[in-house]
DNA sequence: ACATCGTTCAACCCTGGAGTTGAACGTTAC
DNA sequence: GTAACGTTCAACTCCAGGGTTGAACGATGT
């Protein structure tokens, strides 16, 4: 994985992390919008809401369209796919190790595990 | 979905935005291993390795066995299928939604929309 | 042209998280 | 028992990010 990618994926977490900006993104999955109607719902000033879009669009998850003095607002899912990518890797690594494990040895799991500790020459 | 779903989804989602917490459960994912292991390739200290996996651990992405004086720790995949979820369906409703627009209306496209505009009584 | 609306920019506070260092705690090994 | 190891706790610094307010900017509509 390259350093760009680790970066863009870091990027995409971040912006996900938010419940204000996923709200934003349930939001706008149901169809495109302005930001004053984004702000609507949140408590938070207009500017805290434009942040937010701003570092959705930074990282691709929405798409600004100037309409006249409106800003129209759409959804775009595909910088979700780098992360969901990320954790079906880490699932598939996982589960297939331990498939492994189930398969080669049972009472010896503990300790085979405990070889883990081995802190420079383990090759495991 | 719940507040208390919202909330731990949120933690996971801060949980895994974090380079060094996703290097670590990378390694796990290839292994159990012990805090100074998982501290052996980060130029930062070992208190700060300790603080990442607490995060973690509490959201529940690795589960932590005291082995005597070793603290071997597991990666636990389970917490993603919330994130993974959520993603989904952001997807699904947004693909959904474009599909439907598709087969009824093309061109009054932009004006349903701006029907979303509402603010409290204002039709526009 | 002008007032208005929508959005952004700039400057600022404040909280939280990532990092550090130093000490304490528990377990193990001798 | 005691020394050594592994981990955690506590207190602190630093900085990024979410929030605010107030003003500026641009396009619209009349």
């Amino acid at each position: 994985m390259s350093a760009a990618t680790e970066a863009r994926l870091s990027a995409t977490l971040v912006a996900l992390s938010d419940p204000t900006r996923r709200a934003i993104l349930r939001r706008l999955a149901r169809g495109e919008a302005r930001v004053t109607d984004l702000a609507a719902p949140f408590a938070i000033s207009l500017n805290a809401v434009s942040k937010h879009i701003r570092t959705l669009e930074r990282v691709g998850l929405i798409h600004r369209k100037r309409v006249g003095r409106d800003h129209v607002l759409s959804f775009r899912a595909t910088p979700m796919d780098a992360a969901s990518a990320w954790m079906d890797t880490q699932r598939e690594i996982w589960t297939g190790r331990l498939q492994a494990l189930d398969a080669l040895l049972q009472s010896e799991d503990d300790n085979a595990l405990s070889r883990t500790k081995t802190k420079k020459g383990d090759v495991r």
